[in-house]
RNA sequence: GGCGACAUAGCCAAGGGGUAAGGCACGGGUCUGCAACACCCUUAUCAUCGGUUCAAAUCCGAUUGUCGCCUCCA
């Protein structure tokens, strides 16, 4: 299994620290809001990562923090004037509505940085007592970049650089630092804001500290895997580095992955531009497995466009799957009970070459896009393979090949079993009536009024199907 | 200004030295009362220019264009 590691910017073999294990920690959202399509994003990828490798029989211990001491939760919270932990909790249950709706299963433990501080200020004596950061005349501790040798390793940045290029940052208020580069470990508190006691001063941690610390604490001090989206790789988790294995003196992460936006209308998605979308919008006109399906349909190291279109046209495409699905579940209702015969017994062979090639996308950094592409192959093999006279073994054997593939991608595809009302059903039946007179005004009336209630009639050769639109 | 990514058919999107996967849309068929589904057929020389090579879309260089990071935004 190949991995593109940001570290060394190349794909490299994956070895986990531990044979058969593998650790992973990937940032999650800060809760102050319901998450937005560019959350959902690393959630599907990074999720869809880890189904695969526990596929490929890896045990995963997957972490996923909530951030949920921020300014943007505090400044809602007095807003709302109501204590800060009741909008993240709000938002954290939130969250996991949509996660639960785009398939994203919950992580082994979800950690939340306001039941980590102990952990964080621990940490921030050991920088202090080694010499990575001091604390400043008002409390404020601040980590010393230019302590850590190694900065600058993940963004590949030169320290140079960075100082040339923002010489402006000093002039917002933070003249007490030693050096631009610094940032902060600890604040002090500001009147009506949440804050813990700590040898410093009471305050709050600042970002970059909760998932070094979280990581450790859940992980162990070196991990597999460190994933985010890629705005995150400076100064996010730059600094996590640098705090960790300042600290741990161990390497922090073996492999550093990140995926690219996601941009709306081809513009960066954000309040401002008016362009800016929550997971819950989509969902009141999609299912949430379409938005799934369209992100696993690009590369995740590639920026995603997303737009209207691209959406219908998603849904065209996961329909094809979910229909080739339903087929089969229709043929197997009246299927043979028999022997696979000669040439289904062959058919059944060919297509584990599918899950072979779509493996070997997978194994490539997670080719999605490639393995979605293996799995509509083998859906075309299967509609032109099955048969109203196909033997049952052979049926399932194919929608087991398509289940298989398609649970790896997380994507649901089997529709549940749903009983139609009475009246429905009556008028189904009334329409069969009128089809066999020949009377397809009456039947084409039946099926107009029941595509408005949104069920779509097809009449098939083996009898009448519908579906919900 | 510094660092970096990308540019493949109408649209989306893989691939990545030996003559271009897949999906959506379009058109033509088969099936069908019609529609839908499904199946068959049809659609590109890979931004431009130069170089390396027996051979490049794939490597190198330049140009143009788009975008990202350098601000606690995934």
């Amino acid at each position: 299994m190949k991995i593109y590691n940001t570290l060394s910017g190349k794909k490299e073999e994956f070895e986990p620290k531990e044979a058969g294990k593998v650790s992973m920690y990937v940032c999650g959202p800060t809760v102050y809001n319901l998450i937005h399509i560019g959350n959902a994003r690393p959630m599907i990828i990074f999720d869809t990562v880890r189904r695969y490798m526990e596929y490929k029989g890896y045990d995963v211990n997957f972490v996923s923090n909530f951030t949920d001491v921020d300014d943007k939760i505090i400044k809602k919270a007095i807003e709302e004037g109501v204590d800060p932990s009741v909008i993240s909790e709000r938002y954290i249950e939130e969250c996991k509505k949509d996660m639960k709706a785009m398939n994203v299963r919950p992580a082994t433990t979800h950690p939340k940085a306001t039941n980590e501080i102990e952990g964080m200020i621990g940490m921030i004596e050991e920088l202090i007592a080694k010499g990575h950061a001091y604390v400043a005349k008002d409390g404020t501790v601040y980590f010393k970049t230019r302590s850590f040798r190694e900065y600058g390793k993940l963004s590949h940045k030169n320290l140079d650089d960075l100082r040339g290029g923002n010489r402006s940052l000093l002039v917002s208020g933070e003249e007490q630092k030693e050096d631009v580069l610094d940032f902060v470990l600890w604040k002090p508190k500001k009147d009506g804001e949440p804050y813990w006691e700590a040898p410093w001063c009471e305050g709050r941690p600042g970002w970059h500290i909760e998932c070094s610390v979280m990581s450790k604490k859940y992980l162990g001090d070196e991990i597999d895997i460190h994933a985010g989206g890629e705005d995150l790789i400076f100064p996010h988790h730059e600094n996590e580095i640098a705090q960790s294995e300042a600290a741990n003196g161990k390497a922090f992460a073996r492999y550093w992955m990140h995926n690219a936006f996601l941009n709306i209308d081809n513009r960066k998605m954000s309040k401002s531009e008016g362009n800016f979308f929550t997971v819950r919008d989509i969902s009141e006109k999609y299912d949430l497995q379409i938005l799934r399906f369209f992100m696993l349909s690009a590369h995740y190291r590639s920026p995603l466009n997303f737009s209207a279109d691209l959406m219908e046209a998603a849904k065209s495409g996961y329909d094809r799957i979910v229909t080739s699905v339903s087929n089969l579940d229709y043929l197997l209702e009246n299927a043979p009970e028999r022997e696979p015969d000669a040439a289904e017994r062959a058919d059944m062979e060919a297509a584990k070459g599918y899950m072979a090639k779509f493996e070997e996308a997978m194994e490539d950094d997670f080719n999605t896009a490639d393995a979605i592409s293996v799995i509509f192959e083998l859906v075309k093999f299967v509609n032109t393979k099955a048969k109203e006279q196909s033997s049952q073994t052979f049926l399932q054997a194919m929608k087991k090949e398509i289940v298989t593939l398609t649970d790896l991608c997380g994507l649901i595809v089997e529709k549940e079993a749903e009983i139609l009302d009475e009246d429905i059903e009556k008028l189904i039946q009334e329409r069969q009536s009128a089809r066999k007179e020949k009377n397809f005004q009456r039947a084409d009336e039946i099926r107009d009024e029941l595509q408005k209630q949104g069920i779509i009639l097809e009449d098939t050769r083996e009898g009448v199907k519908w579906k919900r639109a």
